[in-house]
DNA sequence: AAAAAACCTTGATGTATGTTAAGTAACTAT
DNA sequence: ATAGTTACTTAACATACATCAAGGTTTTTT
């Protein structure tokens, strides 16, 4: 049960038979359909989420009513309103189903008890945030200093699968440019091939 | 010795005296002047820096030679080159004092100790990797969704001791603009009163 | 199968911000 | 004190990207 995500976490810290149990059994399984919430904006999200199939997008809705995709979570990705997770507030964010999606959840309450019991756990966490940490450092650097066509050829090299399968006015979303101007780059970098 | 530290620390886990001491004896302190580098790109980076007093700003420089701020830190705050920590890789950005400073140092070696001796540590950083995490999320939608002048505000709110102490050069390559447009920026926030 | 959404593209036009250039003021070092 | 950086401002001009509007295509729903 939950190969894959067991896997994962194998390669980051070993665990005991009994660790994996104590685990897998707090999990809890959602599904979801293309286009639903998972959170919406304003709820109470107290979970991490694991994506055992489908994608996932985290997006802010500005006064406007544009929206700025946060991010994209694919299989064997985890995805939170970390916001809300930290400070106990309604959520800033949407998370919402771009396929039909099957997820795991872990409650905050659960999760602050398994890195309690197993500070090896702990440890998983404190390194995948320093891998987003880098990550978001990174991204940041590039909205600052690369025109939109050329992060755009970042992303599709860095996610050739999110490339695939997300429509482009989501990609552009998450870029920080409307689907119009994205559309102009593609058929620059045609004519350009 | 260190007692703003210990007391931060404090603030999000509690230590016995033989952990502090444990804790203290692993720190390197380090000063600089003002203008002197304490990574280079293409350094080694293996530590995490803590910063007694002073001001340190980190940037990455770009194919055109431009300075894009990632980070400041003052005192009470951390930094880090994270990138080459947990790569092991020479450094992207540069780490600078913009003020004579006086840091503390853990070393990678002592800090891997460290958290696997007391698990509480794990938990410290764990922690305060997830404030960065939504930090730096806020960040990159604001960068997406507002335009220069209300990200200007946002700033000298958020960060009103950095507003004070820094150059306006240093805040426009924080914010992603270029000082000539930070000028323009004050005037018309000035006339606006 | 038809209707309705959602998606993508294209063109005309607008705007925030960058670039170049110049000048003044404020530190910093000799 | 003097000369030399470094910081800040202003103006004229350039440009990347947004906005608005429309039409065509694909996908989803009924």
């Amino acid at each position: 049960m939950h190969e894959t995500l067991l896997k994962n976490i194998a390669s980051f810290i070993e665990l005991t038979d009994e660790e994996k149990e104590y685990f897998l059994s707090i999990l809890r399984p959602k599904k979801l359909r293309k286009r639903q919430y998972h959170v919406q904006a304003g709820d109470m999200c107290r979970y991490e989420t694991y994506v055992v199939k489908g994608c996932l997008r985290q997006y802010y809705v500005d006064d406007e009513g544009i929206e700025h995709t946060v991010s994209f979570a694919i299989e064997d990705w985890w995805t939170s309103d970390m916001y809300g997770l930290i400070t106990g507030n309604p959520s800033l964010t949407n998370i919402e189903a771009i396929e039909d999606s099957e997820l795991l959840l872990i409650e905050k309450n659960d999760f602050d008890k398994l890195v309690l019991a197993v500070p090896k756990f702990e440890r998983l966490f404190r390194i995948k945030l320093q891998r987003a940490f880098v990550a978001h450092q990174r991204r940041i650097v590039e909205n600052m200093s690369m025109p939109a066509d050329q992060r755009y050829l970042n992303f599709t090299e860095q996610y050739p699968s999110l490339e695939q399968r997300l429509p482009l006015k989501l990609i552009a979303s998450y870029l920080g440019i409307t689907p119009e101007s994205l559309s102009r780059i593609r058929r620059q970098l045609v004519k350009g091939k």
